[in-house]
DNA sequence: GGCATTTATTGAACATGCTCATGTTTGAAC
DNA sequence: GTTCAAACATGAGCATGTTCAATAAATGCC
């Protein structure tokens, strides 16, 4: 490092100074984040080395280690900064006296804008979380989305609470029910070559809709002046999964 | 290998006999899938070698790269084989007839019955799936999948057919959604330690359930006699992730 | 059988994630 | 200022996934 002190020579300043050692680390800690972050998304997460991190960031390859535990917990460094700043505005629009539908979409459109930012990153994250376990970064990230079940039970049982929505399970379990249709649909977007925020929308919200509505089982009992096989499509029987890209 | 040939001398019978050459790659693929099986079984994903499956499978280093595109195709290797059987063997009993949650359910324990017979080897391939592109055994992979999504449409489309259900999207559509709810949930039951197959499909089905009967969004014209509060619940409010398991 | 061609196999060599013994820096006690 | 222990940083070294030029095997042709 060849450390340039130009500190003021008076003793450590009372409480906010946190001594050199602290600020050392901090300050590495910021330039491995800010390498690491323009290399993965610059050259990808597979092309790049741990060693070009070290180079970037001016610090020894075995230094990276010491701030995560591995390379994937690298990307989580980076992404749950993010990811909490995400999750906090979210949580900050909802509304309790608007509807449901536009509530979750208000939710998931903060993600969504927060993944369309950078899209190879975001991808990289995606791949990375799906079973997401060891590492340091790993527990904010699951808290995190903890955080994003219980905020969609709220939603719901602010729905609840106004009468218009009276599911047949608690707010808390449906929010897990839509949280299911979010994750596998956020990967359905995601992996797209050329990210429309609006599709990735409407498709979730499509989506959403099926489950606000239901499958309507009365039908049987309420079957009298309804078209009765494959009712009203409002849009095209799109192709869902797709092709996608190398991994390496 | 030091091919003893105990084949008849005679001239390569017809059609059935494809040549020592191709029956060589045959069987070098077979001891390469079953050295792969066991020792990832035995002794987890990231510590199996591929030296140690090229070793266990009498082959040289390289010829394991011939046959996988790269270590995560090896795992795939193995679990198409198993998962192109439970597709077929779930769609073969789907039943017009009966009611749609039911097929649902017949449909979706295959797979995790399939699941539970190798749970470490199932968390792997789960882990591993999540975002698998690339790799010469990513392909068949993702038609199962498609596949799957169609079969649930099809499900989908017998009860609208019988008139039991009348949901406001297309089947397809709807077959997509059912499919998110089964891929997180899936991934939920299978982190776990001791898995429970009563458990997963319990919690799957209550997810289901929620898809089908909906939110009930009419309520608000129906609210008459019912409690407007935090409704029904069938269970209680179990935790819904979990802490998870070390990925190496 | 003998030769030529096509195809499959191999393991040495390389690239890279990660560890750990060693050296350096820091902050405080005196 | 000197000394010391604790905390931190480092990069040589190791383990392992993957490649590829050299080799061997199989096949077709005479």
């Amino acid at each position: 490092m060849s450390a340039k002190r130009g500190t003021d020579h008076t003793t450590p300043t009372a409480a906010p100074a946190p001594g050199r050692r602290e600020r050392n680390k901090i300050e590495k800690l910021r330039r491995i984040k800010e390498a690491a972050m323009e290399l993965f998304t610059r050259k990808g997460f597979d092309d790049t080395t741990t060693r070009e991190i070290a180079a970037a960031a001016d610090v020894g390859l075995g230094t990276v280690f010491i701030y995560a535990a591995n390379k994937r917990d690298l990307l989580f460094l980076i992404a749950n900064d993010g990811l909490e700043g995400v999750e906090e505005r979210a949580h900050a629009c909802l509304d309790p006296t608007a509807p449901l539908l536009e509530n979750l979409l208000n939710i998931f459109r903060h993600h969504y804008e927060f993944f369309c930012r950078q899209p190879a990153l975001s991808r990289l994250v995606l791949r990375e979380m799906a079973f997401y376990e060891a590492g340091a970064q790993a527990r904010p990230f699951q808290e995190t989305r903890e955080a994003l079940i219980r905020l969609l039970g709220k939603a719901v049982q602010a729905a609840i609470d106004r009468n218009t929505v009276s599911p047949g399970d608690t707010p808390q379990f449906v929010g897990w029910t839509l949280f299911c249709i979010y994750q596998v649909e956020l990967r359905r977007w995601i992996s797209q070559d050329d990210l429309c925020l609006r599709e990735g929308m409407d498709h979730l919200q499509r989506a959403l809709k099926v489950v606000i509505r239901g499958l309507d089982p009365t039908a049987e009992a309420l079957s009298v002046g309804r078209p009765p096989a494959a009712a009203t499509d409002k849009t095209p029987p799109r192709k869902v999964p797709r092709a996608v890209r190398s991994t390496r």
